[in-house]
DNA sequence: CTGTGCAGATACCCGTCAGTATATAAAATT
DNA sequence: AATTTTATATACTGACGGGTATCTGCACAG
């Protein structure tokens, strides 16, 4: 029905340039959403505005989204999946949990730092999204404490961390971290790489045996 | 022009009745105002919803607050000023750093826990507050933050405390107690009492010279 | 029991914005 | 060149909600 063309020759091999345009733009739409959703808040954006930003119109917008809510709920997945991905890198490495907790301390904040405005926005508005995907994305969240928890008591068990409390101590190790979106500043005070050295150093602190 | 009543009698001892009912009626629109944003967002939520849990009329609430603004000023001044009355309580008592900073601790994130609605409020919707009155609020942040930091800095002096950076040490601390506003569950697994204790010890890892 | 004032309700206005039906022009296809 | 498809714009609708003009009934005064 689709395919009237002649599909016989080196179809595979064939890069599918219209879907990367699509996908292009797609990701266009959802930086500058994103970016105006970080400043003004998802309600208080328009997605006229989006699209004046983009030299574009409206219709434009929902030709590569279907609403307003699906936008920000790609905001959201993005944030906790590359939060995710970059813990996993972290924890696969092979390590002591130390090193695997400095890893992944110095991955997540970076990205978090990098990916700022993904960030505050998926953590502020989550009461915008729908309550199906609410759930899913906090589901995530908490899975990537809950990994963060597993680091901890497996480190605890050998004697290299000393909590009291191992869920509490994973849920202020990511608020640390995900705190850092809230208050960094580009351009600060502090440059990103001595932010993510402060950070490790309050965490390792946050976990050592000795007193 | 007000006042026809004979005001020859203990004019001064008079209570404000009216006065007081109205700051009665004031703070209901305020707590069930500070619920509903908390639960659906300042723009989510509407005066309208607001108006039926009371049992009233929008203009009821238009003849106690000149706008919707006017009330999410409310609920941010409340949130910053009574974390500020907090720390300064706990500031002014006298004792070694160490005790203040402890001290400091209990009491903010005690409050942060009792008053979890407007803490969240405050921080999450501060940019649906008029420019000026974001800036004003943004200030009083600042200045708890400092607080703590001279406090850090003070302890420090007296080795009490060793941190890296100060004003990092003192925003990873307020971040910390903050946070616990967006994860606490009241009826969860730890009591208030028992977060409070967790998040003091952690504190004290924080900010310990000993390594 | 009759007037006066005020708390609060009823009913409305009006701007904004998400979402859409339709038009148009360029590009791809034949 | 003719025709279909695709991409995007123009122009609209409908709902919603902040804010307000106006009415009503009750408390108290005389």
């Amino acid at each position: 029905m689709a395919a009237r063309k002649p599909d016989n020759v080196a179809k595979a091999a064939r890069r599918d340039v219209k879907g990367e345009i699509s996908a292009y733009k797609r990701r266009l739409i959802l930086e500058e959403a994103c970016h105006l959703f970080y400043a003004q808040g998802y309600e208080g954006a328009t997605l006229d505005a989006v699209a004046e930003r983009l030299n574009v119109t409206k219709p434009f917008i929902y030709s590569y989204y279907r609403n307003k809510a699906e936008i920000l709920r790609e905001i959201s997945e993005r944030g906790i999946r590359l939060s995710t991905a970059a813990l996993d890198t972290a924890l696969e490495t092979p390590g002591t949990p130390t090193e695997r907790l400095k890893l992944a301390v110095d991955r997540v904040t970076q990205l978090i730092i990098e990916n700022q405005e993904y960030i505050v926005v998926y953590e502020r508005e989550e009461k915008n999204l729908e309550p199906g995907v609410a759930r899913d994305i906090r589901k995530q969240r908490q899975a990537f404490d809950k990994k963060l928890e597993t680091l901890l008591a497996e480190g605890a068990a050998k004697g290299e961390f000393a909590v009291e409390d191992v869920a509490f101590a994973a849920l202020s190790i990511s608020g640390l971290m995900s705190w850092t979106a809230n208050w960094y500043v580009p351009g600060g005070r502090r440059p990103p790489s001595e932010v993510i050295v402060l950070t490790l150093h309050m965490v390792m602190k946050m976990v050592s045996p000795e007193r």
